[in-house]
DNA sequence: GCCATTAGTTATAGTATTATAACTAATGAG
DNA sequence: CTCATTAGTTATAATACTATAACTAATGGC
């Protein structure tokens, strides 16, 4: 018979591979017998590793939620300037996601008594982390005078989320993550630029 | 027996249920005996009106296809600035997704081989009209000097569906279409100043 | 008032999916 | 080498959902 793996490798392998089949068909029509075939088990296979299905999201929650933290953690250290705080930020939500693009999927897809309930609201706990960090580095950056009077922080940071928002939205519409962290990157200073407003922006 | 309904009056029903559902439980989630059960009828009583699941999903499209375009011709109407037909299309959107909460998790719901599929797709490309007018609005209000050289027609159109986008995650998280045209007409009008930036905005 | 139409019913076939049971064989510890 | 462990198998129970078949009765046109 074939080589028999570690039920760790395998538990990796799981989870990758849970997190392609998300993005592919989206996060809810991921079945244990799609995972199992793409890595050419059978579908009860599955259940060596993880009790139940709810268990695979869990752990997907818990890999995901860590990246979210680590991302969150490195825009916080050294002493760096609030707005390369935000940029960092920002980036790196772009970078994970570019890299994991089933993340925004999981987050906004419900199934009511279904298997992702916990696995989501994981995720959007880790996802309001992110915010808190965004608004304080935000809070610093306006006290410290770097951006217009008007602009207050709650809004600014929802702004600054729509240069997420609306690049996720493109992602999952057009299903190519290849762009996501350069047009970020461009939106993100054009944005910046224009909380500053010194003059014409640039 | 009890009061039998025509079945264009019973047609509407249903897609106003679907629409209710699909926000409360997740558009891929509404099934034929939940439509049915809350209109106390029997399961395959919907197939008395549509012969498949998909049909209804059709029909529900066609009907938001038609306020989404109803909303854009209203834009375009009369000899309006250019920045009042943005605030008119965006603002116009956010009260419809107020009205139909579901509208935006239906554009990101995906069931590969379900029903949903087309009517997605058919959504989809209502708000590429959306966005086109968008685009178009925007170009006038640029050449009329009315933003910032350097805040190109693509990008400060994605900055404007970043309010939006913004503000359906929040829709999403927090399940209350509430304040959504509120809070949207603030941000709107913040990032347009932002655009113009004569001075401090507002 | 009669009757064709059709909105509704119950029963059920077909399909997909999660999960368990019972067995099989690869692997590592001694 | 032997054996306990466990990653894997096949078979199948349980459940949920779509859709059809066959029947029933409310309704409107004549």
């Amino acid at each position: 018979m074939k080589s028999r793996k570690t039920s760790k490798d395998r538990k990796v392998e799981i989870l990758s591979t849970t997190l392609d089949l998300a993005f592919e068909v989206g996060p809810d029509h991921v079945t244990t017998g799609m995972i199992a075939g793409r890595l050419g088990l059978s579908q009860p296979a599955i259940y060596k590793h993880f009790p139940k299905k709810e268990d695979v999201w869990l752990a997907v929650a818990e890999r995901l939620c860590t990246q979210i933290a680590q991302n969150v953690e490195k825009a916080g250290l050294g002493k760096r300037a609030p707005t390369d705080r935000l940029r960092t930020l920002i980036l790196g939500q772009l970078q994970l996601i570019s890299d994991t693009p089933a993340l925004p999927e999981i987050m906004v897809t419900r199934d009511p008594t279904g298997a992702l309930t916990k696995a989501r609201r994981q995720i959007q706990s880790a996802m309001g982390d992110f915010r808190a960090a965004l608004s304080d580095a935000f809070e610093q950056a306006r006290l410290g005078g770097q951006f217009q009077d008007c602009l207050g922080t709650n809004d600014g940071v929802t702004l600054l989320f729509g240069v997420i928002q609306s690049l996720v939205l493109r992602l999952i519409v057009t299903r190519d993550p290849a762009v996501l962290v350069q047009d970020g990157e461009r939106l993100l200073d054009l944005q910046l630029s224009l909380f500053r407003c010194k003059g014409d922006g640039v």
